[in-house]
DNA sequence: TAGCCTACCAAGCAACTGCTTGGTTGGTAG
DNA sequence: CTACCAACCAAGCAGTTGCTTGGTAGGCTA
């Protein structure tokens, strides 16, 4: 046994991510995802009893190392202001390694969510939110952060500016993701203003 | 005539502009849009010749006015840092008044994109981009902006975090457009640290 | 060499898709 | 009262969708 198991079913599942990040979930048919694997459609269901079942194994697999890396933050002894730091970069690594997954949690979320069994997505975007606003309180009451913003206004534009970026966002560019949350920190802490 | 002419066709364009945002172009049928209008599927084809002109309708129609408004902005006698915050002021206004049209053209032009005919959307966005890069870059020439910062990436943090906020954005919530827009401008220009 | 397993094929079904066709309705204008 | 028109219905077609079924090829093991 040369490979660590399931192999060929891992292989799959990247195809299936790489579609289902770039066309959207429903937009892509099992036969998209079985031409590009260069088998029938119908052997898809040899290795998964559905279309359903392939994105949900990304997602988990996916959330359950990026909140663990969040976890992690929370739990260690670094400042507040080094915690957020910290949590921009893991985001924007995140992005790095793992293009596909992000992209169908920003993209296919909202639709997943009408199905009972995709549910556990709203309790993520619920831990997410707790992340940040934990984060930013804890800056505040570090007296490192502004006093006069509002906090889940700040966590809105935090959120949706450091995961859009899955949208442009190449691997290879002219920037690496850690320059590009470097200068996001940047801009968010200090501004753009002189 | 009561009515300023295509009543009923503007009802069915807001209609599918509704299912649109919500649930994504190709994932909207001719049969959801029928429905939601009380009418069977073939009675929209005695209004539009198929389901890709009606986005492009919607679509046209918006841009015309939303690009009209930078326009103007970048033609006034305004400061640099005045054209900047009014652009942002605009955008959110947009965000407001045309929830659905942003929603379509921010999740749905990618996808469009792959027609001939919804080609003029890549011009769109160059032209969105252009705008963008020239009030920054006359920000910067005229002293009130950072010089240290990627143009390129700047640009694209302040059009994500500007356009994403179509996504939670509701009408009638806590904050106004206006106090939105204020709170983002305040975080660009100043960041949030202390 | 027999039995079993993984990975796949070939064919097709029922539901759904955008769109077409030929017709009906109620109102308006000459 | 006639002609016309916008708005719609009823039925259906051809293509696509997720998924099922019954089978096969090749390799591993006892």
């Amino acid at each position: 046994m040369p490979e660590p198991e399931g192999s060929r079913r891992d292989e799959l599942l990247e195809i299936a991510a790489g579609l289902f990040a770039e066309k959207g979930f429903k937009n892509t048919t099992v036969r998209d995802i079985a031409d590009s694997a260069g088998i029938l459609s119908g052997s898809l269901y040899h290795h998964f009893d559905s279309k359903e079942s392939m994105v949900d194994e990304i997602l988990r697999t996916f959330q359950e190392e990026l909140f663990g890396q969040y976890d992690e933050i929370l739990a260690s002894d670094a400042d507040p202001l080094a915690q957020l730091e910290q949590a921009v970069l893991v985001s924007f690594e995140a992005i790095d390694k793992h293009r596909n997954e992000v992209a169908i949690f920003q993209n296919e979320a909202a639709y997943l969510l009408t199905f009972d069994r995709f549910s556990y997505l709203a309790d993520r975007n619920q831990q997410s939110r707790e992340v940040w606003l934990t984060l930013l309180q804890n800056g505040i009451d570090a007296g490192v952060l502004r006093t006069d913003l509002d906090l889940e206004l700040t966590y809105r534009f935090i959120r949706d500016t450091v995961w859009v970026a899955v949208s442009w966002y190449r691997p290879g560019g002219r920037r690496t993701h850690t320059e590009i949350a470097r200068q996001y920190l940047s801009i968010l802490l200090e501004g753009i203003h002189t």
